[in-house]
DNA sequence: GCGTGGATGCGTCAAGTGAT
DNA sequence: ATCACTTGACGCATCCACGC
């Protein structure tokens, strides 16, 4: 796996699902506690910091899962169309083979 | 069995882009 | 201007085939 130092994730399969949204450090219970209207503490306003960078981290993580389906999606697909010209090239080539024999026995 | 190189997949960062 | 999303680039881990 990659260099995340996160030992708790990891099927060998690369299931996405042992990816979580509540990651081990986000102890929501801790800075909910603050009095309401109060201005938040430095701490905790690093926290919230943190947890946003978790978020977006997250957030990206998916996003280049997916973008990398996509891409072979793409690729996949582009495979497919070169398939299907090479075999409509052959047979046209074959066609024109064909005419061109025909052709030749008319003009003798 | 072991080292090695190529292929593949993943997470992360950074830059670009469109929407608000 | 700001935000969310997309994607290329990078570094890393793992797998596999190959030569020794």
């Amino acid at each position: 796996m990659a260099v995340t130092g996160d030992e708790t994730e990891s099927a060998p399969t690369g299931d996405m699902s042992a990816y979580q949204i509540c990651s081990p450090t986000s102890g929501l219970s801790q800075e909910m506690g603050s009095s309401p209207g109060s201005l938040p503490s430095p701490q905790q306003v690093s926290e919230e910091a943190l947890r946003k960078r978790e978020f977006r981290m997250m957030k990206n993580r998916e996003a280049a899962r997916e973008c990398r389906r996509k891409k072979k999606e793409y690729v996949k697909c582009l495979e497919n169309r070169v398939a299907v010209l090479e075999k409509q090239n052959k047979t046209l080539i074959e066609e024109l083979k064909a005419l061109k024999v025909l052709y030749s026995h008319k003009t003798e």
